[in-house]
DNA sequence: CGTTCGATGCACT
DNA sequence: GTGCATCGAACGT
Protein backbone atom coordinates (compact mmCIF):
# COMPACT_ATOMS: atom_id res chain seq x y z
CA UNK A 1 0.00 0.00 0.00
CA UNK A 2 1.42 3.86 -0.48
CA UNK A 3 2.56 5.18 2.43
CA UNK A 4 -0.40 7.69 3.58
CA UNK A 5 0.57 11.45 4.66
CA UNK A 6 0.70 10.86 7.92
CA UNK A 7 3.64 8.51 7.49
CA UNK A 8 5.82 11.99 6.62
CA UNK A 9 3.86 14.09 9.06
CA UNK A 10 6.26 12.52 12.04
CA UNK A 11 10.09 14.20 13.23
CA UNK A 12 12.39 13.73 10.04
CA UNK A 13 14.83 10.85 11.64
CA UNK A 14 11.86 8.71 12.72
CA UNK A 15 10.70 8.81 8.71
CA UNK A 16 14.27 8.36 7.43
CA UNK A 17 14.56 5.57 9.73
CA UNK A 18 11.27 4.19 8.66
CA UNK A 19 12.00 5.01 4.88
CA UNK A 20 14.54 2.29 5.01
CA UNK A 21 13.15 -0.75 3.76
CA UNK A 22 10.02 0.76 1.97
CA UNK A 23 10.15 0.58 -1.74
CA UNK A 24 10.26 3.99 -4.30
CA UNK A 25 8.07 3.67 -7.36
CA UNK A 26 8.48 5.87 -10.56
CA UNK A 27 5.57 5.52 -13.14
CA UNK A 28 6.22 7.67 -16.24
CA UNK A 29 4.61 7.23 -19.31
CA UNK A 30 3.54 3.16 -18.60
CA UNK A 31 6.87 2.56 -17.59
CA UNK A 32 7.19 1.53 -14.30
CA UNK A 33 10.66 1.45 -12.15
CA UNK A 34 11.19 0.72 -8.11
CA UNK A 35 13.35 -0.33 -5.79
CA UNK A 36 13.77 -0.87 -2.03
CA UNK A 37 15.53 2.56 -0.05
CA UNK A 38 18.79 1.47 1.91
CA UNK A 39 20.18 4.80 2.00
CA UNK A 40 18.80 7.98 3.08
CA UNK A 41 19.74 11.40 4.90
CA UNK A 42 17.81 13.70 7.14
CA UNK A 43 17.86 17.36 6.64
CA UNK A 44 16.43 19.12 9.26
CA UNK A 45 15.04 23.23 9.41
CA UNK A 46 17.26 26.28 9.47
CA UNK A 47 18.94 25.47 12.30
CA UNK A 48 20.75 22.54 10.20
CA UNK A 49 23.37 24.39 7.91
CA UNK A 50 23.29 21.49 5.83
CA UNK A 51 19.40 22.01 5.25
CA UNK A 52 18.82 23.94 1.80
CA UNK A 53 16.13 25.89 4.48
CA UNK A 54 19.20 26.95 6.22
CA UNK A 55 19.03 30.50 4.27
CA UNK A 56 15.89 30.85 5.08
CA UNK A 57 12.70 30.49 2.56
CA UNK A 58 13.36 31.19 -0.93
CA UNK A 59 12.24 30.01 -4.30
CA UNK A 60 13.96 27.26 -4.45
CA UNK A 61 13.44 25.55 -1.36
CA UNK A 62 9.62 26.71 -0.79
CA UNK A 63 8.63 22.88 -1.16
CA UNK A 64 10.63 22.00 2.07
CA UNK A 65 8.12 24.48 3.49
CA UNK A 66 5.13 22.66 2.52
CA UNK A 67 2.77 19.72 2.91
CA UNK A 68 4.49 16.71 4.00
CA UNK A 69 4.03 13.99 1.53
CA UNK A 70 5.59 15.73 -1.25
CA UNK A 71 8.82 15.58 -3.13
CA UNK A 72 11.23 17.83 -3.51
CA UNK A 73 13.69 17.51 -6.17
CA UNK A 74 16.30 19.99 -7.09
CA UNK A 75 19.50 20.11 -10.18
CA UNK A 76 23.04 20.12 -8.31
CA UNK A 77 25.92 19.92 -9.89
CA UNK A 78 24.39 21.25 -12.91
CA UNK A 79 23.60 17.51 -13.66
CA UNK A 80 22.33 15.61 -10.87
CA UNK A 81 18.50 15.71 -10.22
CA UNK A 82 18.11 14.99 -6.58
CA UNK A 83 14.92 13.49 -5.00
CA UNK A 84 13.63 14.45 -1.10
CA UNK A 85 10.60 13.83 0.73
CA UNK A 86 9.00 16.59 2.63
CA UNK A 87 8.65 15.74 6.29
CA UNK A 88 6.51 17.39 9.38
CA UNK A 89 4.35 20.61 9.10
CA UNK A 90 3.93 23.36 6.66
CA UNK A 91 6.17 25.67 7.55
CA UNK A 92 8.46 23.08 9.58
CA UNK A 93 10.99 22.95 6.44
CA UNK A 94 12.67 19.45 6.60
CA UNK A 95 13.03 16.48 4.52
CA UNK A 96 14.67 13.11 3.91
CA UNK A 97 17.28 12.74 0.63
CA UNK A 98 17.14 9.37 -0.91
CA UNK A 99 20.82 8.12 -1.96
CA UNK A 100 20.27 4.36 -2.93
CA UNK A 101 17.57 1.89 -3.84
CA UNK A 102 18.27 -1.90 -4.51
CA UNK A 103 16.49 -1.81 -7.80
CA UNK A 104 13.25 -4.14 -7.87
CA UNK A 105 11.38 -3.27 -11.02
CA UNK A 106 12.46 -2.09 -14.46
CA UNK A 107 16.11 -3.19 -14.05
CA UNK A 108 16.49 -3.27 -17.91
CA UNK A 109 14.72 -0.01 -18.21
CA UNK A 110 17.03 1.85 -15.38
CA UNK A 111 20.19 0.01 -16.43
CA UNK A 112 19.27 2.00 -20.07
CA UNK A 113 18.72 5.44 -18.75
CA UNK A 114 21.99 4.71 -16.81
CA UNK A 115 24.19 3.97 -19.85
CA UNK A 116 22.87 6.24 -22.12
CA UNK A 117 23.60 9.67 -20.28
CA UNK A 118 27.56 9.63 -19.08
CA UNK A 119 28.95 11.63 -16.77
CA UNK A 120 32.65 12.82 -16.52
CA UNK A 121 34.69 13.20 -19.48
CA UNK A 122 33.37 12.87 -22.92
CA UNK A 123 33.39 9.77 -24.87
CA UNK A 124 34.44 5.99 -24.48
CA UNK A 125 32.18 2.98 -23.73
CA UNK A 126 29.85 2.40 -20.50
CA UNK A 127 30.42 -1.51 -19.74
CA UNK A 128 27.49 -2.84 -18.29
CA UNK A 129 26.43 -2.15 -14.54
CA UNK A 130 26.21 -4.18 -12.24
CA UNK A 131 22.41 -4.36 -10.86
CA UNK A 132 23.69 -2.86 -7.60
CA UNK A 133 25.03 -0.27 -9.42
CA UNK A 134 21.87 1.02 -11.03
CA UNK A 135 20.82 3.11 -7.82
CA UNK A 136 23.80 3.44 -6.04
CA UNK A 137 23.89 7.33 -5.41
CA UNK A 138 21.31 9.93 -4.94
CA UNK A 139 22.06 10.87 -8.80
CA UNK A 140 22.32 7.79 -10.13
CA UNK A 141 18.97 6.21 -8.71
CA UNK A 142 16.83 9.32 -10.11
CA UNK A 143 18.17 9.18 -13.32
CA UNK A 144 17.66 5.23 -13.50
CA UNK A 145 14.11 6.30 -12.49
CA UNK A 146 13.83 9.14 -14.69
CA UNK A 147 13.04 11.56 -11.75
CA UNK A 148 13.87 15.20 -12.93
CA UNK A 149 12.72 18.40 -12.36
CA UNK A 150 9.46 17.96 -13.08
CA UNK A 151 9.04 16.11 -10.17
CA UNK A 152 9.16 18.54 -7.84
CA UNK A 153 6.25 19.51 -5.68
CA UNK A 154 4.54 16.44 -6.56
CA UNK A 155 2.10 14.75 -4.19
CA UNK A 156 3.68 11.51 -3.05
CA UNK A 157 0.16 10.30 -1.94
CA UNK A 158 -0.95 10.03 -5.91
CA UNK A 159 -0.07 7.67 -8.44
CA UNK A 160 3.19 8.59 -10.51
CA UNK A 161 6.22 9.02 -7.39
CA UNK A 162 5.14 6.85 -4.11
CA UNK A 163 6.49 4.82 -1.36
CA UNK A 164 4.69 1.78 -0.49
CA UNK A 165 5.87 -1.10 2.00
CA UNK A 166 7.52 -3.71 0.91
CA UNK A 167 5.63 -6.72 -0.79
CA UNK A 168 5.69 -10.21 -0.05
CA UNK A 169 7.76 -10.98 -3.45
CA UNK A 170 10.66 -8.91 -1.91
CA UNK A 171 13.25 -11.39 -1.01
CA UNK A 172 13.56 -10.45 2.62
CA UNK A 173 17.26 -10.22 2.00
CA UNK A 174 17.53 -7.18 0.25
CA UNK A 175 16.15 -5.83 3.49
CA UNK A 176 17.94 -8.11 6.41
CA UNK A 177 21.13 -8.69 4.57
CA UNK A 178 22.29 -5.41 6.56
CA UNK A 179 21.95 -3.89 10.09
CA UNK A 180 20.29 -0.36 10.28
CA UNK A 181 23.05 1.99 10.71
CA UNK A 182 23.24 5.62 11.30
CA UNK A 183 26.62 8.11 10.27
CA UNK A 184 27.60 11.78 9.44
CA UNK A 185 25.99 13.13 5.92
CA UNK A 186 27.74 12.53 2.94
CA UNK A 187 29.15 15.49 0.49
CA UNK A 188 28.31 18.24 2.95
CA UNK A 189 31.04 20.79 4.29
CA UNK A 190 28.91 21.80 7.34
CA UNK A 191 26.48 19.88 9.66
CA UNK A 192 29.23 16.87 9.94
CA UNK A 193 28.52 17.08 13.31
CA UNK A 194 25.11 15.36 12.93
CA UNK A 195 24.99 11.83 12.21
CA UNK A 196 21.72 12.10 9.71
CA UNK A 197 22.66 9.46 7.20
CA UNK A 198 21.00 5.93 7.49
CA UNK A 199 21.31 2.90 5.81
CA UNK A 200 21.61 -0.80 5.76
CA UNK A 201 25.14 -1.41 7.00
CA UNK A 202 26.89 -3.78 3.98
CA UNK A 203 24.46 -3.45 1.37
CA UNK A 204 26.01 -3.53 -1.70
CA UNK A 205 23.80 -0.38 -2.94
CA UNK A 206 25.14 1.61 -0.21
CA UNK A 207 27.20 4.71 -1.78
CA UNK A 208 30.17 5.83 0.58
CA UNK A 209 31.03 4.39 3.78
CA UNK A 210 28.74 1.46 5.00
CA UNK A 211 29.26 0.24 1.80
CA UNK A 212 31.01 -3.40 1.92
CA UNK A 213 33.21 -1.39 -1.23
CA UNK A 214 34.47 1.33 1.06
C1' DC B 1 44.81 0.94 -4.88
C1' DG B 2 44.59 6.49 -4.32
C1' DT B 3 43.52 11.46 -5.74
C1' DT B 4 42.21 14.95 -9.05
C1' DC B 5 39.30 17.19 -12.01
C1' DG B 6 35.78 18.36 -15.67
C1' DA B 7 30.96 18.41 -16.86
C1' DT B 8 27.00 21.23 -16.33
C1' DG B 9 22.51 24.47 -14.71
C1' DC B 10 20.69 27.40 -11.79
C1' DA B 11 19.58 29.60 -7.30
C1' DC B 12 21.46 32.78 -4.55
C1' DT B 13 24.42 37.00 -3.09
C1' DG C 1 30.21 35.59 -10.24
C1' DT C 2 30.17 31.68 -6.80
C1' DG C 3 29.15 27.34 -5.09
C1' DC C 4 27.00 23.34 -4.78
C1' DA C 5 23.36 17.12 -0.56
C1' DT C 6 27.55 14.12 -7.65
C1' DC C 7 29.73 11.05 -10.87
C1' DG C 8 33.20 8.69 -13.23
C1' DA C 9 37.33 9.11 -16.35
C1' DA C 10 41.99 9.83 -16.03
C1' DC C 11 45.96 10.03 -13.92
C1' DG C 12 49.59 8.97 -10.10
C1' DT C 13 51.62 5.58 -6.73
Amino acid sequence: MTLPRSFYDRPTLDVARDLIGKVLVHSRRGTLTSGVIVEAEAYIGESDPACHAAPGPTKRNAPLYGPPGHAYVYLNYGIHSLVNVVTERPGTPAGVLIRALDPLTGVAVMRRRRSRAVTGRVGRRTSTLSSHDICRGPGNLTMAMGITLEQNCVDLCGDALFIQEAEAEVDPHRVSAGTLAWSPRIGISVGTDRRWRVYLEGHPSVSGRGSPRE
